[in-house]
DNA sequence: TATTAATGTGTTATAAGTACATATTGTATC
DNA sequence: GATACAATATGTACTTATAACACATTAATA
């Protein structure tokens, strides 16, 4: 499998640093966006919050280890994910050179509960509660964040975070705690019904303390787990002058 | 500097995979995109064209790589970099594991001339007629390509493919070059003038063979050799619904 | 039955995007 | 030197998107 041009270079010169991925997983929950967390297993951040995250296996494609993650750190599958970016300070793990690829994941958190069993150190933060990380990680997450406030704008990936059946309202209070800001109802709605990205169910809200709003899905085939491939990228509209 | 966490697991497990940067260097010339190229130097890919990479240096934060390559293999400097996307599927190299983080640099051909001396094997090929490639670099390219039409939509680094001084007709056809569509002229610099990008030199072309057109740069300040860190990334600026 | 708090839908004004026409200026040609 | 030519430069009408804002409707509650 090796040829000439490797055979010049040493093991030690080659292989020199680890590569890692770490996931940014988002939920929504009682108005918040949140992401889930697990305590820092490193001396060095004792007491401090991390992203889930593990080293890129040698037989395994990068782009599915942030699934492998999910699936064993959470059991969560069939989650949106995508690549963000790749940081790779020389310092920025106490342990020795590790590159670390950002992925970011959408998931419904009432539909994918955490089981207890495996990992209790797991827990979800509200977002905007989120400050100090170990190692890099706040600026892995404000970097994944801000991807994701763009993403939204454009395409319909913020479903992920909600279940099947949903109301306006719902799905205006979830972009404003994303986005952070509060958006005029009249507006929000004439801007989604543009999109043309849902369906009326002509079923209504039943468990509102208020008079029920009419519920919603998301068009078939627009709510996907979208593997996180280069394809996706290089399929994106451009607009013209 | 090493802790219990990483002493865990055997060097052969950690450091299993070698990282490297690709550059996909693009470049305006005869009102045709280019990139730089050069030609393969493994048996598998004898003929086929390949970005210009290496291997990220144990001491080097990954960020500075892509600079380090640009200035070894061509002797730019200070251009514009930007991240992309990391690749890493299991056979993209045929020598070993390698996965890469694809960067796109702009620069002005005319301002940056190829040191001769160093690599003759080092051309400029117009984009649109690059098809095959060594690798997955077709691939790293289309990528970047799309990544530069989008951002060129609503960022001012279109010009670090031009001179200093430039009339709205270049910029256009650079754009239409870019772009791959032909734009009309009218609404092109309506389009040109809200963004405020530019200031009025107050002079004309002098060296077309028709009547000279005014003479703009880019407004002080813009134009920059932006540093591929992720504050850039974080920094994007959201549009409330 | 009246109140309240939420849902649901309009209208108008402003800004941006699109399609299209005409005048102007310097070069080249006869 | 007059004329044709080709490119620059600018303007107008139409359509669409965004933003600010007001009122009617419905179900739970007091």
């Amino acid at each position: 499998m090796k040829t000439a041009a490797l055979e010049k270079i040493s093991h030690i010169d080659y292989f020199n640093i680890a590569v890692s991925v770490d996931c940014v997983i988002f939920g929504y929950e009682c108005k918040q966006l949140k992401v889930l967390l697990i305590k820092s297993d490193l001396e060095e951040f004792k007491g401090k919050w991390s992203l889930l995250g593990d080293l890129v296996k040698p037989s395994e494609d990068m782009e599915d280890a942030p699934y492998r993650v999910l699936q064993d750190r959470t059991g969560f599958q069939d989650v949106y994910l995508e690549q963000v970016y790749t940081f790779g300070s020389i310092h920025r793990h106490p342990s020795g050179r590790v590159i670390t690829t950002a992925y970011f994941s959408l998931v419904d958190i009432r539909n994918h509960k955490l089981d207890d069993l495996t990992e209790n150190e797991v827990h979800w933060h509200p977002v905007n509660e989120v400050h100090q990380m170990a190692f890099d990680h706040k600026l892995i997450l404000d970097t994944c964040l801000d991807r994701l406030r763009e993403k939204i704008m454009e395409h319909p990936i913020i479903f992920n975070l909600l279940q099947e059946k949903f109301s306006l309202r719902e799905l205006q209070d979830l972009y404003e705690a994303i986005l952070g800001v509060s958006l005029d109802r009249r507006n929000f709605r004439k801007r989604i019904a543009l999109k043309d990205w849902l369906v009326d169910l002509n079923e209504m809200e039943d468990d509102v303390p208020h008079r029920p709003g009419k519920l919603y899905k998301l068009k078939p085939g627009l709510r996907k787990a979208y593997k996180a491939v280069p394809k996706k990228i290089a399929n994106r509209k451009v607009i013209p002058v």
